[in-house]
DNA sequence: ACGCGGGAGGTAAGCGTTTCCTGACGCCGG
DNA sequence: CCGGCGTCAGGAAACGCTTACCTCCCGCGT
């Protein structure tokens, strides 16, 4: 009674299920693609057994172009091996799993150029949403990037953004008022004189923080003595805190960098300079990635929710109607060893 | 002469590219997407400019169900916000931008349900390969999982593990010889009673690092006091160390963590115990992750090259020529400052 | 001048699904 | 007993693309 099943060399389609059920292709397809039509309780039994038996799944791409949309999200992100994105992604995928969705990455490695060609080549999936993460410069490069993006929302695919002016619908942070805390409770602590580590100018998500911590401080009584630029990476804060220390920095100046990263570079470097991270000179940094809890002194920052973003960057991303957060999630200072009370 | 184009509710497709030309659909397909068939050069510019104008890019849906092969590469991870799954991602999505695919994630966060359930969804994308990095263990829940996979490469999918005896092509990493030396080298600083913190047994990778630290360190002289069953996540070896420093643990003892991320768990343990890292309880890891440079004391571990591992598994799940390396890469090991000399 | 070969464009048959529409069937009311 | 209607399976036409095959035309050899 039992069949020889030839190991074909490609998967069960939905043909073959229906003619293993002895049905049509269209109840079949009914029985196991979700339809809102009822099929008589013996047909479908019938057809589920026989996909059970045949290991029978859907073929995704073909029900894209029949149903002319897919259940794809796509993310782009700068990278992935950082931790900040890599809790962003962990948020959009728990989203993505819940839809019933799937999710396509791919990293711009902050190149321009590399992001255009990238979304690109995402658009030919037709996804559904595309989530930008990959924190991008408004420079002479985003010129092919802009077409990219019009003609993936044209083509009815919805963009979002993190942060507040990009293009599509925005998911953002309040880092202003989480920087301007960040600030003022620092200078609260007695601190005086700041350095800040920012990324490129025109990096929203940068100008924010440096111009909320400096409102936050200065209004305390605080002194911002300079704003050197580097970028978001671990290296771009330990080479420029280096130079920063190479050119002297007063014992008890207080240094923020614009992320948890690039602060715990700046830690390296501090160390490296064979000063004591806190007492001679404070650190902070912004986002709360979970290393900062981990290092000693423990990092003063401001916690982002950053799953809970890419959360909601996902629904974004594929709810029908979705309405903008009545105002950027709050964010809440943390206190740690990086910056001790100076008295 | 400007025609008004119509913001349309959906991409242009080859066929308005072809009609905008005035070429055959075939025509505009081979010059469009790759063909060996030679097209004159004046149709060639003519569907060039009409794709550029339109903004065309080819549905890969469309075009995977007439082609029966998709341009994408499925990667299933524990949890993609830890940075040893992150750095791994990395390399696997360098190697699939350079070889033109794309790559969809999916994340397991270690439940075997979740896991079967997910490869039955990504399967539904007929993707080229998919990448397994998800350390699995071989319980009783892997059945349904084993059916999926089957059913994949029946399909003609290649399926990639990380690690030495998963299914389909393996691409590991030394953890053995690399334990063995750290073993081997800790002895030799001086260290003779060691605890391990594990996760559960019949996990190949820290089976086979548990074995090989053992018979590295017991080898020099070393004696192995107990080994403790936690977890791969920072939580993990936290809390395990907790439980075993409150049992206490005699100064000088040396406790390896089967991964950097517990190892880091374990350091905080120890500090939040009272104990200094180092000079009280040294710790020892396994990856080197990036955190590791940055924390104080640096941390004692085996480097594996992450991304390089990963643009391997990316290799081995495309290439249609592949062989296994001849032996699995070799590890490295780093003292740092976790596990100073004991005199 | 004719036949033939080869190069290149077009036609159309798929690929695996969905979905509109047709039609068979059974049930009810008249 | 018959017509009308509701229900539900099935046939077949899409979806956007690739590609085997056909056809036409040009140039060459004899």
């Amino acid at each position: 009674m039992s069949e020889i099943i030839a190991p074909s060399r490609s998967a069960a389609t939905l043909h073959d299920v229906a003619r293993e059920a002895g049905v049509s292709l269209a109840t079949a397809s009914r029985v196991l693609n979700g339809s809102t039509r009822k099929v008589a309780e013996s047909y479908r039994e019938r057809v589920e057994a026989a996909a059970e038996k045949l290991g029978y799944t859907a073929n995704l791409s073909a029900q894209a172009t029949a149903r002319g949309t897919s259940a794809i999200v796509a993310l782009l992100v700068a990278d992935i091996a950082d931790p900040y994105f890599g809790q962003l992604a962990s948020g959009v995928a728990r989203g993505a799993d819940e839809a019933g969705l799937v999710v396509t990455i791919a990293i711009t490695e902050r190149d321009a150029q590399r992001e255009t060609r990238l979304v690109r080549a995402l658009r030919g999936q037709r996804p559904r949403g595309l989530i930008l993460a990959a924190s991008r410069t408004d420079g002479p490069d985003s010129v092919g990037l802009d077409a990219e993006l019009t003609a993936f929302s044209a083509g009815g695919g919805q963009i979002v953004s993190l942060g507040p002016d990009g293009p599509g619908r925005a998911v953002s942070v309040d880092n202003v008022g989480g920087a301007t805390a960040l600030g003022a409770q620092l200078a609260a602590l007695g601190y005086t004189r700041a350095v800040i580590v920012a990324a490129g100018v025109g990096i929203r998500t940068s100008d924010d923080r440096v111009a909320g911590f400096t409102a936050g401080f200065t209004g305390a009584g605080g002194e911002i003595q300079e704003v050197v630029r580097g970028g978001f990476t671990r290296d771009a804060g330990y080479d420029t805190a280096r130079a920063l220390l190479e050119r002297g920095l007063e014992p008890g100046t207080l240094v923020f960098g614009i992320s948890d990263v690039v602060a715990i570079g700046i830690m390296s470097a501090v160390r490296d300079a064979g000063l004591r991270v806190g007492s001679d000179i404070a650190v902070a940094g912004f986002d709360d990635i979970a290393t900062g809890r981990d290092i000693r002194p423990g990092l003063t920052t401001v916690r982002v929710p950053l799953e809970d973003l890419g959360y909601r960057a996902l629904h974004a991303a594929v709810d029908a109607e979705w309405a903008p957060d009545p105002q950027p999630l709050p964010l809440e200072v943390i206190v740690r060893g990086s910056t001790p009370p100076r008295s």
